[in-house]
DNA sequence: AAGGCGGTCAACCGCCGGGAT
DNA sequence: CATCCCGGCGGTTGACCGCCT
């Protein structure tokens, strides 16, 4: 039953490729491309795994695979998409022409979340350290709370009463898109979020009466996909319409986002995001999301946004 | 000059969902 | 329908390199 092994794991090699290994593989897939990874090393004359072969090639090898230094504007696209979506490095990187998962989990990892630290900010978070202090200190003395969802249960909060918006969540609600928030009591201020998740609850759209679904961009067609987040974000913005929270034409570097074929940009994952990042774009939420992560005042939990929303400290 | 140390990044590991058989 | 592999993914490791003492 079921397809036979992929390689002799007793027979390949393992460790850094060598040049030769390089120029078979890639002699290999520019004449029968990437198809079956399982018979490349063999049709190869490699002693690989498919595996390393695919890994090798999608990382180091492929085409059209930028190997320079980060630009300003890719990082700032990164802390976006990472304050968006935690640690999915593959979508980030379909959002980053010529970058690979591993480039950005690379970089993240020994950059961008040193940098945020520094900055007092947690990079899983992307709250102020000193608020998650906080939080601990008050989950300590908290009573052990019935597990309840108001939405009938997403698993994208910890359990917490109310756990503060997440940097997307803030600015559009800054931007007069969703309902301002109610104030929220001063424990709660101090609620964790634990994970930063598209899900029903942790879109924009949660509590906007309609509810903007991961799962409603996991369409068998892209373009419908996409258009129908287009349709349903379409919606906020016209609703939204004459903000005047939106800071008109004022140019930050976060605005630049990077929209190539990427390769992967033709699922509904990715659509999803293409839609947020095009709604960011044409509400100017984009911009506020940028301001919002390099405002020091914002992370220490008194910017000018926070108090417009009514629940500054 | 040499050893320690930390940063970087290519590569591996293990898990999971989907699909082939 | 059950089984098992493939491909993709995120987490982790370890070799290499440069800087510091």
């Amino acid at each position: 039953m079921g397809r036979p092994p992929c390689c002799d794991k007793a027979n390949v090699k393992k460790g850094p490729w060598t040049p030769e290994e390089d120029a078979k593989l890639l002699a290999y897939t520019s004449t029968h491309g990437t198809g079956n990874w399982t018979n490349v090393p063999q049709r190869a004359g490699l002693k690989r795994c498919g595996k390393s072969c695919r890994l090798r090639y999608t990382n180091y090898l492929r085409p059209n695979l930028k190997h320079e230094n980060f630009t300003q504007e890719e990082e700032d696209l990164i802390v976006t998409l990472h304050a968006m979506l935690g640690s999915r490095w593959s979508l980030i990187a379909n959002q980053l022409p010529g970058r690979t998962d591993n480039d950005v989990k690379n970089y993240w990892n020994t950059k961008l979340s040193k940098k945020l630290r520094q900055r007092g900010i947690d990079p899983i978070t992307h709250r102020p350290i000193a608020d998650l202090m906080h939080s601990i200190g008050a989950l300590a003395i908290r009573p052990p709370q019935p597990a309840h969802s108001p939405n009938g249960g997403s698993s994208s909060y910890l359990p917490a009463p109310a756990a503060l918006p997440l940097v997307h969540e803030v600015a559009y609600h800054a931007a007069g898109i969703l309902q301002p928030l109610p104030p929220p009591p001063p424990q709660q201020q101090q609620a964790v979020i634990a994970r930063v998740d598209v899900d029903a609850t942790a879109s924009p759209a949660a509590d906007h009466g309609q509810q903007l679904k991961w799962s409603d961009f996991l369409a068998d067609d892209a373009a419908a996909a996409a258009s129908e987040a287009q349709q349903v974000l379409g919606q906020y913005h016209h609703e939204a319409g004459g903000s005047s929270v939106l800071a008109a034409g004022s140019s930050s570097a976060g605005g630049g986002r990077a929209c190539g074929d990427g390769g992967g940009g033709d699922d509904g994952a990715a659509a999803f995001i293409d839609a947020i990042l095009d709604c960011d774009k044409e509400t100017g939420v984009d911009q506020l999301i940028a301001e919002l992560l390099a405002d020091p005042a914002y992370y220490a939990g008194s910017s000018s946004s926070s108090s417009e929303l009514g629940w500054g400290c």
